[in-house]
DNA sequence: TTGAAAGCGCTAACAG
DNA sequence: CTGTTAGCGCTTTCAA
């Protein structure tokens, strides 16, 4: 392995002068930093991020803690995330509870802590306040994307404004029948947005003076399957259709579309479906929906974070992130 | 911050003891390693990565090199990747291409080499001989998942298998025009897989003394998207259409499916479609498909890295990882 | 502008 | 079974 020693003997000065030349500081001739910095090129020179980690308490990574991975909106993030760590020279550490909470206690002490990261960027999760305590004690600037989070700042959407503008849609175009499709809090976690669209939902509605019937709520846990056959059953079962349906999320919307289809329920015309996100098969689904850029979230995210390791002020409160309305073919007027 | 010599000064021992206490090393009395614990957890002592990985050289974390994060076959793998480091203790850095080849020579260069990682597994993708090279230099076992790659072990199921197996069931249910639906080389990555199943289809084509129509050969990037609207075109420009569709991937396969819906064509009646993956949505949308699991390749392949860090015998030539035909409401004989 | 030297926190011989 | 002693490769004062 190339050391820094070696490219120091290459061009006869110091490590020191090496280190200071190859991080462009300043402080270096001109000419001392070109041929270290060809030597180091020849050599194929690579400094050790445990070394000079060690040496100057940055480790140059970063983490992200997610619930799970494989899941539309977690891996977006974590893509945008890793393209603006990427482009500052940072190194992305994902630590997954896979789905469950089980290896939890073990992802924080065992990973986390090793003071192995600069920074940490939780998603969608509620931390406990011995986690909040063991993060402070790193000292490692921390986020939360996608969902809020008592006493830490998060970024993410107006989810709260997002519902609202969906089911008034659906209330623009004449429909009062509304049901819901209704996401949950698996992954054996807290998560706080199911809980924020319902609220949201039986405000709008409410504030409609609309009806909201026990029967049309129905849950979907966030999932294609388990929405389509819980759809299908609320249709099947129920004593009046609803006209509508409002989906806590794209997936479950997908569901919802399967379900009409399977029923011979037709889409917009007997049913109109809209969901949240924006997930990458809306569009070849034809499903109108609330936009949402998760990938630009984790990339804003990750860059506050950045931003704060370089000396800046952190941002208390991030503004919430842009959603848009957009409609395609799943909707329409109600049947009259 | 707690360092391991807090814990010794708390127990009257020697670093040295301290470290081997708890890296559950020999040739301490057990006395001692119960006293060592219990001071290491009430003080809340956690080593530090950097120094540990110093001074031993070993890193106890694992990079995963991917062409994108947010694709379901790869997040599916990394998944499966994460919970086996999760549980030796290791951590899992994250590498990706974001959709481009970019930034690869960075990511080779200032993240892979920075000697962070014991082990490096890689994703679908070529790695160039130069980048071949610069792993070997670094001494990091190496494997590849999902795709083979020319001089690297790899992980994955065997596709020239899983492709006839597919055809051969179409076949099997009568049908003789068979369209294939591609996948493709994008990311600015060569990926070898679409070749390998577009070989396949010719061969089991071939095989059985089957026509293989120019025009039913359409490309649909693996993306539903693309799909939809490739196999939009097919269905209406062509001189005769296919009873059936074999679609390269799952993803392909919804597009495929959705086309058809939105031609009027019914499945399985008109057509059939088969596709490959066993994706979640494959299951709700009733798609007939030839299943993998990714997150099991994953967690396999990582185990056989891990094993090496072990010290164990390198396994040269990996196993083919097992696939099964799933059948479902897509695929039926023909009309007659 | 440069170099010497002292660590960063831990592990790994080698003694005892 | 335990302690002492060198480092691991880099950064960072402090001098020159």
């Amino acid at each position: 392995m190339v050391i820094i020693e070696d490219v120091a003997a290459a061009t006869r000065v110091s490590t020191a002068t090496v280190s200071r030349a190859l991080r462009g500081l300043p402080g270096v001739s001109d000419g001392t930093r070109a041929r270290v910095l060809l030597a180091a090129q020849q050599l194929g020179y690579v400094p050790s991020s445990a070394a000079s980690g060690l040496a100057s308490g940055r480790t140059m990574a970063m983490g992200v803690l997610l619930p799970l991975i494989e899941r539309w909106y977690f891996s977006a993030v974590l893509e945008g995330v890793d393209r603006q760590l990427r482009s500052a020279g940072y190194d992305l550490i994902v630590f997954s509870l896979g789905g469950t909470g089980i290896n939890r206690e073990r992802v924080f002490h065992r990973s986390i802590l090793r003071k192995r990261i600069d920074a940490l960027l939780v998603m969608c999760m509620e931390i406990t306040t011995e986690e909040h305590l063991s993060l402070r004690e790193l000292e490692s600037p921390t986020i939360v994307v996608g969902g809020s989070v008592q006493g830490v700042r998060h970024v993410s959407i107006d989810d709260d404004a997002a519902v609202c503008e969906a089911v008034e849609y659906l209330i623009s175009l004449g429909h009062t029948k509304i049901a819901h499709l209704r996401g949950g809090g698996s992954y054996g976690l807290y998560f706080e947005v199911p809980r924020i669209r319902e609220e949201a939902f039986l405000k709008t509605m409410a504030k409609h003076g609309l009806p909201v019937r026990e029967e049309w709520s129905v849950f979907g846990d966030f999932r294609f399957k388990e929405a389509k056959t819980a759809v299908i059953e609320m249709l099947s079962q129920v004593t009046e259709r609803p006209t509508a349906i409002f989906c806590s999320s794209d997936e479950m919307a997908f569901g919802a579309l399967m379900a009409a289809a399977s029923l011979g329920v037709t889409v917009p015309g007997e049913l109109s479906i809209i969901g949240i996100d924006d997930h990458e098969f809306a569009d070849p689904m034809g499903l109108t929906t609330i936009r949402q850029d998760p990938g630009e979230q984790g990339a804003y995210a990750a860059g506050l974070l950045l931003a704060e390791l370089e000396g800046m002020q952190p941002v208390v409160c991030p503004p919430p992130q842009p959603h848009t309305l957009i409609r395609r073919g799943s909707t329409a007027p109600p049947p009259r």
